[in-house]
DNA sequence: TTTATTCCCGACTAAAACAATCGGTTTTGT
DNA sequence: ACAAAACCGATTGTTTTAGTCGGGAATAAA
């Protein structure tokens, strides 16, 4: 299991970003620079982003990016799951539904408690940490 | 982030042999048609289990499989291991050394603590979880 | 000894995901 | 006007996934 660059790009600018919130708009190229990303392939995952509200985009020179909320209210739960899609191992726990259902499959059914305690497991650590928490860290 | 199929079907096809184990050698066919697997890409992955000490097999009409060791000394964390790789979200987390050395890299190396907490919570749930636990629960 | 069963092995492939790259357009501060 | 940015759509090379296919070798049963 690997984690994929969308995500883990992801993390990287927002934490970028929530080390200079409240410092006005931060431009693509240096995030980029700074984390030796591809410009053009940030911007697509940025807009990602974007589009999820989580950062809001200022246009023309002197333009960039800034978080939309407050670094202590956006976790890395929230990103990972807006850059990779919910984290559900496996396709029959994707909905509330489906974890309150049967599975008729004999054996699947059983492993699937493993899953479902591993996605939980997973959850909980993202969502516990805030975009300010990392920044906190760096200070240390 | 998604587990696949090699893994999902790797313990679905250790978990059917858990639940045989000490009756002979049960064949690949009547696993696949338990599981609705294909046999043939279900061969390939039960080679791995194989070539990892993890089952034997028996040629020869009336041959199979059988779990080379006993069920409650198997993990499932050593099952996913062994088919998708060691669980290492981001490459410097790959190695021990890795872990203990420090990043270059500014903002990744803040990041990273994220990346091995969650790997350490993954680990620690399917490391606790063995073959003979997956059999005890599905008798209730 | 023949035959059916079952594992063994290597090659091949279609489709999707991943990780970019490229080129041009629009907006806006200086 | 000009340069700095964000915006947008198309394209592409590579890798992974999830198989398929076909023949070969071992062995138990008939």
């Amino acid at each position: 299991m690997k984690l994929s660059t969308k995500g883990r790009y992801g993390v990287a600018a927002m934490y970028e970003l929530a080390l200079h919130y409240g410092e006005g708009p931060i431009s693509l190229k240096s995030i980029a620079a700074n984390q030796g990303i591809s410009e053009h392939y940030l911007e697509q995952l940025i807009c990602t982003l974007r589009n999820a509200g989580y950062v809001t985009s200022v246009r023309g020179a002197q333009g960039g990016y800034v978080l939309s909320k407050d670094p202590a209210v956006i976790t890395v739960g929230d990103i990972i799951t807006t850059m990779e899609g919910p984290i559900a191992l496996v396709d029959c726990l994707l909905t509330e539904a489906d974890r309150n259902s049967y599975c008729e499959k004999a054996g699947a059914c059983v492993t699937r408690g493993v899953w479902a305690k591993v996605c939980d497991s997973i959850n909980s650590v993202l969502d516990s940490i805030s975009l300010a928490d990392l920044c906190r860290e760096e200070k240390n």
